[in-house]
RNA sequence: GCGGAUGUGGUGAAAUGGUAUACACGAUAGGUUUAGGACCUAUUGCCGUAAGGCGUGGAGGUUCAAGUCCUCUCAUCCGCACCA
């Protein structure tokens, strides 16, 4: 490459100027005494070994933009960087390279920030943090601590998703459809003794909350139905011949004379006391298949006839209690009531096993369903009907029938009619099922914070745990709580998610305060290890891997000081990431997890800035965690982000980048060759924000093209001190075009940027910059484009150019401040100087003049029946003189209207002149 | 099945109900250059010599005027999914 005194060297340029905004702190606010605190904060990412994509930069520079761009409008912008570095996609790539956790992550650190940093970002870089130090997981274990206190950390057996190829179990969250979110595996279900975190505790207000919180909405629609609150109704159907209730929930009570059977699933309590062959070989049947399977054999409904009877409170019919895995035990009470004639799963079934079906609703006469309506004999019918032609189920509105009381009734579409009688008659109860389930923390895996408990058998024989001596604390928690409550020991058989401080629960006490953090020992044997190898201290048949390590479990009981042992899980990554927003504020102290002053200054988060994909995990686990907080006192709000903004995705070759489709985009070589600032504005230029798009190389060299452009036209050529000249050669109305032009873009920059439209906003610098660079071509004054900076136009150019380029505006504009350095130096010098002069990223945001947004000509379009014909330029004086532009157009169009009378004329002033004929 | 999104030139994509394709990429021609690159100029939705016509996934509708609003429909992508 021919390198010419005006050529703009960015391997030079760009490091100069990162490593003087980091000396100099600039993007370092003063956290306790700034005035206008922004806290701008861009999910932060883990870092993968193979370092940093343009996917991850698509995201860290969208987010920038929007940070300098805030910070130059005078606030003073927090926009701090950290690594999510613990967990279990840190540990599986050390796997991949045989290397230890700890010794990639130091490398993946060392990368990553190197990374970050040439990206060109405001970061402040004298607050980062990383999950996995120490100084940061001792406050993690803290938490648990906290809500293990707050009876929101519980242990139960439960049966869990099970990853045989991470050998961990997984939330509900990290399952997609049955797949490992990490490594694809189908998962298995285990019955396991786990760590929980009691999240539906607050499901209601996760949901409630929702409504006021700025966020993209597709996110607040993805929580929404993972909360999945449904309302409806609890039926008691009393078991004939057993002293036994089966409860159901059901969101359709109004069909209650409908129901001809009862469905409970294979791990209903109940079915484990049915000593029948059948019944047995089908649950265990069941349970070794997994949900998928469930569902895709091909949705053929299997069961089995329990050989119990239920009676149906509201008709004292005798009906048969079936079992079916369509049926399941995580929803609801684990039980339904079958009503075939109006579900279509029910439906099925009966059809299936020939079971009775009752039609109670007559479909509204306008409903689309026909099957139902046209038969007569079925809507005679008085009450059992065996096979009827019924095809499918009618689950629509409609006039009850066949109901008693309730025949004739409209389907309420609220229900309370129904459910207030039920409630009056005393067999049911108003009652609301949520989709979320409680958090399962626990990991059987070496790469994350240890679960800070301790287990003291001898404690647990007595009966003791630590809630048997804070029952006082406790009590407080329960109250401060809507939906929190200890239920009677028989409903916690009917309703597993709510076993509360029951045995389980015996013989924990948390580490005392004092003894945090419990370090991750640095041993060899780090590997997840399979179930069979697996040292079984406790009846858990599936350990990690620190239960192998007695120097690291072998403690003392915290309450009676016998011998006792730790907790030799981890806990889920996403605890790491569910609070680390806190942590940046208050990076240096060691006495508190966060300041609360400072944190009550700056959160919550003023822009979060993420992909969509963490809608259910991260966000919802930190809107649950700020809330438990907040109940706690810790913090004075409750909602962790009051905006955010759900980035697009940067894919390559129509496929998400990742390291097993071999389409990872690396920056390194394109920051090389081009700068940063080109491969910032190119990726920004791709589309909106929002929206993603897929990364090819092929523009990349049009928007280097451009800003070479805007250097050429603005650095110094020739080193001179010639002042712009006002020429009298130049007419007056030629600066009043520049003036409208730039106010106008100002304009439409200052709001596409707020917007999160930064393609827009770079084509209005383009477009911005061809006029600027006709206007110079053309007068070709002044000689120098050093006086061509110093003017309002060209200095515009570089302000709002900033945000998205700031190496190179800095260098310009530093130029700009010290115009004869030049003189003094030699080019290389110059280029390698630094200046003290105020960066152009604490500079004020150019401001636009409405005044000047008029322009003095105004083109205005003739239409005929709408089509475009002709057009013509109005001065914009004249524009409200309608008659006169009429007859003006008329004559321009002459030849489309003769011979036609106007039937009328319709004129959008400064627009359109539309005459229909 | 439910929910969300997206369909516009050769490509990435613009358009408060008011000139469809801004801004780029690519392509073509010319200039400049020893050559290549870079740079500059012009052209570039489709059909047509032209006049003109046709064009925003498809079919209708509202309107003086529809990419935009309404109804139906097709395709692709992404969530959730036997949720009672």
């Amino acid at each position: 490459m021919k390198k010419d005194k005006n050529y703009y060297n960015h391997s030079l340029i760009e490091p100069k100027w990162q490593k003087s905004w980091e000396e100099k702190k600039l993007f370092s606010p003063d956290l306790k005494n700034a005035k206008n605190p922004y806290y701008n904060l861009m999910m932060f990412p883990y870092p993968s070994a193979e370092g940093l994509h343009v996917g991850n930069m698509y995201t860290f520079t969208g987010a920038d933009v929007y940070a300098r761009f805030n910070r130059m409008q005078g606030k003073d912008v927090f926009e701090p960087i950290g690594l999510d570095g613990f967990g279990i996609h840190s540990e599986n790539y050390a796997l991949k390279v045989g290397r230890h956790p700890r010794e990639q992550a130091e490398i993946s650190e060392k990368n990553f920030y190197r990374q970050l940093r040439a990206i060109g970002n405001s970061f402040d870089w004298t607050r980062t943090l990383e999950t996995y130090d120490p100084n940061y997981y001792k406050w993690t274990q803290w938490l648990f601590v906290q809500l293990f206190k707050a009876g929101l950390a519980y242990r139960k057996k439960a049966e869990v998703n099970w990853c045989p190829s991470c050998k961990t179990v997984l939330s509900d969250e990290q399952v997609i459809v049955d797949k490992c979110e990490r490594c694809s595996s189908t998962v298995e279900k285990r019955e396991l003794e786990q760590w929980f975190f009691r999240i539906t505790a607050y499901a209601e207000r996760l949901l409630n909350n929702l409504e006021k919180l700025d966020w993209t909405e597709k996110i607040k629609i993805a929580q929404k139905n993972w909360i999945g609150r449904s309302q409806g109704c609890l039926i008691n159907f009393q078991v004939v011949d057993l002293d036994c209730q089966i409860k159901v929930f059901t969101t359709r009570p109004d069909t209650l004379f409908g129901s001809t059977f009862l469905v409970l699933s294979p791990e209903h309590p109940i079915c484990q006391k049915i000593d029948q062959k059948d019944v047995k070989d089908y649950v265990r049947k069941a349970h070794n298949i997994s949900d998928n399977d469930r569902i895709t054999e091909g949705k053929e409904k299997t069961g089995v006839f329990s050989g119990l009877y239920a009676i149906n409170p509201v008709n004292s019919e005798k009906i048969p209690i079936w079992i079916a895995d369509y049926v399941l035990m995580g929803y609801g009470t684990g039980a339904i009531m079958a009503v075939p004639a109006h579900d279509q799963r029910d439906y099925e079934f009966a059809k299936k096993y020939n079971l009775p079906i009752r039609q109670v609703i007559a479909p509204v006469s306008s409903s689309k369903y026909q099957v139902l309506s046209k038969k007569e004999e079925i809507l005679n019918a008085k009450y059992v009907i065996h096979n009827t032609d019924i095809v499918e189920a009618y689950a629509g509105d409609g006039k009850i029938l066949n109901s008693g009381e309730w025949s004739g009734w409209e389907v309420p579409k609220d229900m309370d009619m129904v459910i207030d009688w039920i409630e009056k008659k005393g067999f049911g109860k108003r009652e609301v099922t949520f989709h979320l389930r409680d958090w399962l923390i626990s990991r059987q895996r070496y790469w994350g914070p240890p679960i800070p408990m301790i287990y003291c058998k001898a404690c647990h024989d007595a009966g003791r745990s630590w809630f048997t001596e804070n029952k006082a604390a406790l009590g407080e928690r329960e109250v401060s709580s809507s939906k929190y409550q200890v239920l009677s020991k028989k409903e916690e058989i009917l309703n597993t998610k709510y076993i509360i401080h029951n045995t389980e629960m015996n013989g924990w006490y948390p580490v005392l305060d004092e003894n945090l953090p419990v370090l991750l020992p640095d041993v060899e044997d780090w590997k997840p290890r399979s179930a069979s190898s697996a040292r079984s201290g406790l009846a858990n048949k599936t350990e990690g891997p620190l239960s192998s390590h007695p120097e690291f479990y072998e403690t003392k009981c915290p309450k009676c000081g016998v011998t006792a042992r730790r907790e030799t899980d981890v806990s889920d990554t996403f605890l790491d990431s569910a609070w680390y927003f806190l942590r940046y504020t208050s990076v240096d102290t060691e006495s508190v997890a966060f300041d609360r002053e400072t944190v009550k200054k700056w959160l919550p988060v003023n822009m979060y800035i993420g992909g969509a994909e963490h809608a259910v995990l991260h966000l919802l686990y930190s809107r649950f965690i700020t809330m438990v907080l907040n109940d706690l006192k810790f913090v004075d709000f409750d909602e962790p982000f009051t905006k955010l903004f759900a980035h697009g995705l940067i894919i390559k070759d129509g496929a998400k980048m990742s390291k097993s489709r071999g389409n990872v985009v690396i920056p390194d070589g394109y920051i090389k060759k081009y700068g940063a600032d080109t491969l910032r504005m190119y990726l920004m230029f791709i589309g909106p924000f929002n929206q993603g798009g897929d990364f090819s190389d092929s523009g990349i060299e049009g928007m280097n093209r451009f800003l070479k452009k805007v250097w050429r036209l603005l650095s110094e050529a020739q080193i001179s001190n010639l002042k712009f000249q006002i020429s009298n050669q130049i007419p007056n109305d030629e600066f009043a075009k520049l003036d409208t032009k730039m106010h106008r873009t100002i304009k439409d920059i200052t709001e596409d940027i707020q917007n999160f439209k930064y393609n827009t906003s770079i084509a209005r610098l383009m477009e911005y910059y061809n006029v600027l660079f006709d206007f110079y071509t053309k007068y070709k004054i002044p000689a120098s484009p050093a006086g061509r900076l110093d003017t309002k136009y060209c200095k515009t150019l570089v302000l709002l150019l900033a945000p998205f380029a700031p190496h190179m505006t800095e260098e310009l504009w530093q130029r700009l401040k010290i115009k004869d350095l030049g003189l003094k130096n030699e080019e290389k010098n110059h280029q390698s100087a630094i200046t003290n002069h105020k960066s152009i990223h604490v500079e004020a945001w150019p401001t636009f003049d409405e005044k000047y947004l008029v322009e003095d000509t105004v083109t205005i379009v003739i239409q005929v029946n709408g089509k475009k014909r002709s057009e013509f330029i109005v001065n914009s004086s004249q524009l409200k003189d309608e008659e006169k532009l009429k007859s003006q157009a008329q004559e321009i169009i002459k030849k489309y209207i003769e011979g036609k009378t106007i039937k009328k004329t319709i004129y959008v002033q400064g627009k359109i002149l539309n005459f229909v004929v």
